[in-house]
DNA sequence: ACAAATCATCAGTAGAACTGACGATCAGCA
DNA sequence: TGCTGATCGTCAGTTCTACTGATGATTTGT
């Protein structure tokens, strides 16, 4: 039915050689890590995309968070509902266009924001350790490179 | 209520600086040219995860496989069910412990997933094309090494 | 021989993605 | 001015995956 495994294993890739599950897991792992780092200031990894693109201005409505986020639309809407009832976050018609909704950070968002930030840049320092500082900047840069040529915004 | 993008945008990392943020988008950009890549040949990035734990011989049993892609020990049992089904693998019970069933591959199933991973595999290249070979190499390492400093199998 | 642990399975639940629709609003054009 | 098509936020419904808790069959340890 199968050949055997010894004959077998040879060819074929070891599960650490295929970069699709290298990423998948540094990603989950991370993930993890900042998840349990971010827990007791009440926002999740997810919030704090959000906060993020709000914060520095690379997005104002909320389609646009939703885009740069690569987050649906749809999704977008339950997740600052849940910020706008914590205070963190406000929504206020745009005066340029009305159907747009302008998000904006509350002084009580930037607070938590900025201890979100903190806490989730000592996370990454930390998960990327080893690599030091050079390796960590070249990995982000390798990145950023195959997702630039890969057609991402 | 908050501060001018112009004025808080400088303190604010930008999002490609994100480890987290590259991380899941590089993984998402790779997974879905995969899958269209793999479309004709009738599975799924996800099952072909599977079927090179089993390939390799890095698994035999259904939890060993789980474990081993990081999917639920219950997820696993739809998915089989379905590579089951279409005649891609075949389960039997272990004859030292037949509590546990032995996954292989039937011989259909070994010509799919000789056609799916040479897919796979060029999809990788294009992926990285731009790294060349040692960047991307290089990349692999990093990720092996951050994964194994967090606790990673 | 008996108790505890393990394996595969199933049912139910929760979260996120996606589709398709809706009303409100805007932009372009006759 | 009025009409048409497009866009924005929202909502309902579907699907997919993860996770929990339970089950029966089986093994292991004592």
């Amino acid at each position: 039915m199968s050949r055997p495994g010894s004959e077998a294993a040879g060819q074929v890739r070891a599960r650490d050689d295929v970069l699709g599950y290298l990423l998948k897991h540094a990603h989950l792992a991370l993930e993890h890590r900042a998840q349990a780092a971010l827990a007791d200031v009440g926002v999740t990894v997810r919030d704090l995309g959000v906060l993020r693109v709000i914060a520095s201005g690379e997005a104002q409505s909320q389609q646009e968070a939703a885009a740069v986020l690569g987050v649906d639309r749809t999704s977008m809407v339950a997740l600052l509902d849940a910020l706008e009832r914590q205070g963190i976050v406000a929504r206020r018609p745009s005066e340029q266009d009305r159907r747009r909704n302008i998000i904006a950070l509350t002084d009580h968002g930037w607070e938590v924001f900025r201890q979100a930030e903190s806490r989730y840049s000592e996370t990454e320092r930390d998960f990327t350790a080893t690599l030091g500082d050079a390796g960590a900047a070249g990995l982000r840069q390798a990145l950023r490179t195959v997702l630039s040529e890969n057609g991402h915004p």
